[in-house]
DNA sequence: CAAACGATTTTCT
DNA sequence: GAAAATCGTTTGG
């Protein structure tokens, strides 16, 4: 069952950032299939928080998709290697977005390992925004995709989370952001093996 | 037009 | 634990 675009538009990204934890993220790359749940994410609080791209309300060609409704991709590269995907929340011109950091592989493994260049399946294949845009097929030219097309969608399969399974944290790798980065914007299910570690 | 810098990962010591 | 890899985007001259 693929999440509704009433899920994204929602104005309270934390809480789009909470409940996205348990879905199935899948994409479909010229017909090749590989799923994974998603077990860690992070907020970014548009305008008013300093981690964001979007701080200040900045509009550049890399932070545009941003400004778009809820229910695309926004896909960039990070450090010249990295390619990290967020889903872009809230309603038009709100430049709100989740950044997806870790999930458990489902179905397509094998296809993971050959993307990534491994040979056994194990917490590192997709723990961490990095590892698993690579282990999903997911670059840069897939920002601004639709999240209600086919080619990269997030289900609901029924799996259910209860709230004390989920730890709010701060964020990582934004030392930069002073104050906001001290925020509890980070969201992780407890015990699992497929979070980034650090 | 030139320079600096990451929402990171991997590898080597 | 430290350091390298590596390039598009942003910023400053």
């Amino acid at each position: 069952m693929k999440i509704p675009e009433t899920f994204y538009t929602d104005t309270n990204v934390l809480k789009i950032a909470r409940k996205l934890i348990g879905k199935v993220l899948v994409t479909n790359m010229d017909g090749v299939i590989t799923t994974g749940m998603i077990t860690e994410t992070e907020a970014y609080a548009g305008i008013t928080d300093k981690a964001s791209h979007a701080y200040g309300g900045r509009r550049t060609t890399r932070t545009e998709v941003m400004y778009a409704r809820g229910g695309v991709a926004y896909v960039y590269l990070c450090y010249g290697i990295h390619h990290l995907f967020n889903v872009v929340t809230n309603i038009q011109d709100v430049p709100h977005a989740v950044l997806v950091r870790a999930i458990a592989p489902i179905e397509g493994i094998e296809t993971m390992l050959t993307r990534r260049n491994k040979r056994k399946a194990n917490s590192t294949l997709t723990a961490g925004p990095g590892s698993l845009s690579a282990a999903l097929g997911i670059n840069k030219q897939h920002t601004g995709t639709s999240l209600l097309g086919e080619t990269i969608f997030i289900e609901d399969r029924g799996i259910k989370i209860s709230a004390k399974e989920i730890v709010a944290k701060t964020r990582i790798g934004v030392d930069y952001a002073g104050n906001d980065a001290l925020l509890p914007y980070r969201f992780y299910l407890r015990n699992s093996e497929y979070v980034s570690k650090y």
